[in-house]
DNA sequence: TCCTTATTGAGATTGAGTCTCAAAGAAGTT
DNA sequence: AACTTCTTTGAGACTCAATCTCAATAAGGA
């Protein structure tokens, strides 16, 4: 059993909830990929794996995994939402071309560093942000 | 008639489109004010001043405006849509309450100026973004 | 005024995501 | 292992924002 499937199933204890197959099986296939997939990939490449489980599920148990930063949801303004796993990763926002779809990673620390002054600024404590550069990538330009 | 309403008339005309008395209301109730209303607020608001107009055509009158940047959408992830009015305002991104909904405005040229260097590092032709920074106002904290 | 064609509105539809609730099953206890 | 408690699951109903349908209406040019 993986590291990061035994810190979910601490979690879990520690909150009263259970380790199940399905939750086992969202996991391990959140983790299998780098992609921004959506909760319908996940349950369809679930299930092709002639694993039962329900599309509720699937997305009650991203749930669990979003509260416990195992995961993070892109929201990109026009269909379903995506869901990346953070296993191994370090904050970094997206760039996305509007054509294609093409998502890619990038990280500025000197923005961030300007977003906490901003926060500071307006009197916020800042949670969380989104910043999202949407274009045409080389190909589709 | 103001000079905006001039433009969007000959916006319209030129792309075969036709002013309405809904298109008018429309328009009219979006500039009166700088908040970042939904779309049903907008709907009712011309209700309540006895004009006749159904929620189809007050999103279809957004989506006219969006397409010619007469209006903004800010889509905050949960609930509706907001937008905007873009007359006689500059650029600007958000920084969003999750307690109470308020939301301020910010602007940093640095910002801006360090996604261009991205886009160009990435191969993208910047078309437009997305910087919301979530957090807790003054009040709320 | 007439004519062509875009627009409107009421309500149906879509689609992502959530909820319901009876049945199943995890995990602690004896 | 059997029992008990309480969470989880799944199928499908439901929600809600937003879009679509299509017959009736109206804009605006001739």
């Amino acid at each position: 059993m993986s590291k990061g499937l035994k810190r979910l199933k601490k979690i879990l204890h520690n909150e009263g909830l259970r380790f199940t197959s399905q939750r086992e099986a969202v996991w391990n296939e959140i983790i299998s990929s780098d992609d921004h997939r959506e909760a319908d990939e996940i349950y369809m490449a679930i299930r092709q794996k002639g694993i039962s489980v329900s599309r509720a599920t699937v997305y009650r148990t991203i749930d669990v995994l979003l509260k416990n930063n195992f995961v993070r949801k892109l929201d990109l303004g026009v269909g379903p939402s995506k869901f990346e796993h953070r296993i191994d990763s370090h904050h970094h926002d997206h760039i996305i071309c509007i054509q294609c779809g093409r998502i890619d990673e990038f990280l500025v620390d000197q923005i961030e560093d300007l977003q906490d002054k901003v926060a500071k600024e307006y009197g916020f404590k800042l949670v969380r942000h989104i910043h999202q550069l949407f274009g045409l990538c080389e190909n589709c330009q």
